[in-house]
DNA sequence: TAGTTGATATGCATGTATGCATAATCATTA
DNA sequence: TAATGATTATGCATACATGCATATCAACTA
């Protein structure tokens, strides 16, 4: 697309249904309108328009076309609120990712609280197992696992020192044998009984921070915590979780001690460049306060 | 801001630090590039460019300009591909929005079978208790309860009738008298000892389906399912709840029978333009099949 | 049917933006 | 210190996009 433009004469004349209106609209004549149309539609060799005797209307195209140019259009208004400094007031969208294990048990209580505590900002949670970039924009802050945030990221240590352990479903463990009988496991001897389900490093960006395990008693291998749990849970095997999440399954039962030696924090970043706007700024400090009170 | 093709220029000298090499990029001359900076710093009277000796670095609020600019950029580039059809293929991401009730018992588990099935395709869940619209592209497609679809969103009917009954957390009706004695309660009776958790159709978008309860004997309206619930296993009162989700709590106990008058469905919705869509199409036939196969 | 209104396409004149050439500035290197 | 190379700012000529005027067309009305 050479001349980005050309979306703003596209969106009134979709919306108008006429050059003449659209034209009125963005206080230029007709002719331009219905030129810069024209250039559009050669450029991408494709009909945006049918000229019908109600108007012009969009073909399949052009409807296509829209849904898209009306994205361009948001950000487009955006982009100028933010110069105008229209982002001092405690109003508006905030857009915040995570994957889903720290979604359920940390986020969500606490989001739930804000959005009371604010009626006019509204809090859109992105769960997504890819790191979303801040970078992008494609959300305001984030909500990682991590030893060093990156440094273009600014943020708050909401969570210090998470640790692993061994955990395994109840059922499982008493098919192996009595469960009651023991409460540690032997787990690296190389005879020890049981399957693994192990972390996918590879097809994920979420690092793994735990303690090593005996790779060639995986069974199978996820990309997300929840997913392990569900595998941990359906006796496939055992699995080293985050005893933040390993505990808080009742069909679970740990059998490791804690390794002190793997442990790792959760975060809540921000762009650097976003953290004076004042919504974004009251939801981290609201966050933070409220994860300190709670115990995790 | 007038001249959208502005952001442009301002992307290529923000990354490329000078004004020659942006026009190099861009195919168009170094004055070119310098002028229409020029024009777009004046008319949104900031400075985004510091000129220093090493070239043009980026100010304060040039930082904040970018990320929206950016953002921009790649919608841009999307649209490109829209249009030049390079959507035919089962890779790249996918946004669905639903409000957190249905994402953590519907969309997440289907959801992570989906990304096991296609690597190449990526998922955000957003969670939004506010109704992204899909019209305005800030979601792909959007879980919904509903029972009449909006008429430009197409989609699929993936749970239907949904049936609500009254819930109570188990501790609260044995502080109010002994539940093992009686399975069902007259809720209606105006002398019923119970409180209510009420449904707040104010504030929200999202419409109440249930049946009627008494509205005086409301201590307090929450405007998310998940709140409601929450409120009901503290003791604030009973309410009226979709089985789908009081069934799933265990401290819940359900003290009135099914009233089959107030039924909702689930619909999984996509804006009627993006159907054809090739990543889009096959995470609605596969939502639709894994849904028919589970029973809710 | 003719007249009226409103919309669109196109020729022509004009104004604006662009490219080119040039001079000035600055960093690097001999 | 001089010389080279690269970048930027500005004058000037030109090319291109816009506005204006006009002809055509379609729909509605008397």
């Amino acid at each position: 697309m050479k001349n980005w433009s050309d979306i703003q004469y596209f969106l009134v004349v979709a919306e108008e249904g006429s050059m003449s209106a659209g034209g009125r609209r963005l206080g230029v004549n007709q002719s331009t309108v219905s030129r810069r149309i024209s250039a559009l539609e050669d450029e991408l060799k494709v009909h945006l328009f049918e000229h019908l005797s109600k108007g012009y209307v969009l073909t399949q195209t052009g409807e296509q076309f829209l849904i898209f140019a009306k994205s361009i259009e948001i950000e487009m208004t955006k982009i100028d609120q933010v110069i105008t400094g229209a982002d001092t007031q405690l109003a508006g969208n905030i857009r915040v990712t995570t994957v889903e294990s720290l979604a359920n048990i940390i986020l969500i209580p606490i989001v739930a609280k804000f959005i009371k505590l604010h009626p006019e900002i509204s809090v859109d949670i992105i769960i997504s197992e890819n790191l979303i970039s801040l970078t992008q924009r494609q959300a305001d802050l984030a909500l990682r696992a991590t030893n060093s945030p990156p440094e273009n990221l600014v943020g708050r240590r909401v969570i210090k020192g998470v640790t692993f352990a061994a955990y395994g479903s109840k059922e499982y463990l008493n098919s192996m044998g009595n469960i009651e009988k023991q409460d540690k496991f032997d787990l690296n001897d190389p005879k020890s009984p049981f399957n693994w389900v192990g972390w996918d490093d590879e097809g994920s960006v979420v690092k793994y921070y735990g303690p090593s395990y005996p790779k060639d008693k995986v069974r199978c291998n996820f990309n997300t915590v929840t997913t392990m749990i569900e595998a941990v849970k359906a006796g496939i095997g055992i699995a080293q979780l985050p005893c933040l999440l390993g505990d808080a399954e009742p069909q679970l039962k740990r059998i490791s001690s804690i390794d002190k030696n793997h442990m790792f924090d959760v975060w809540m970043l921000i762009h650097n460049n976003l953290r004076h706007i004042a919504r974004f700024r009251a939801f981290l400090d609201f966050f933070a306060e409220e994860s300190l009170n709670k115990r995790f």
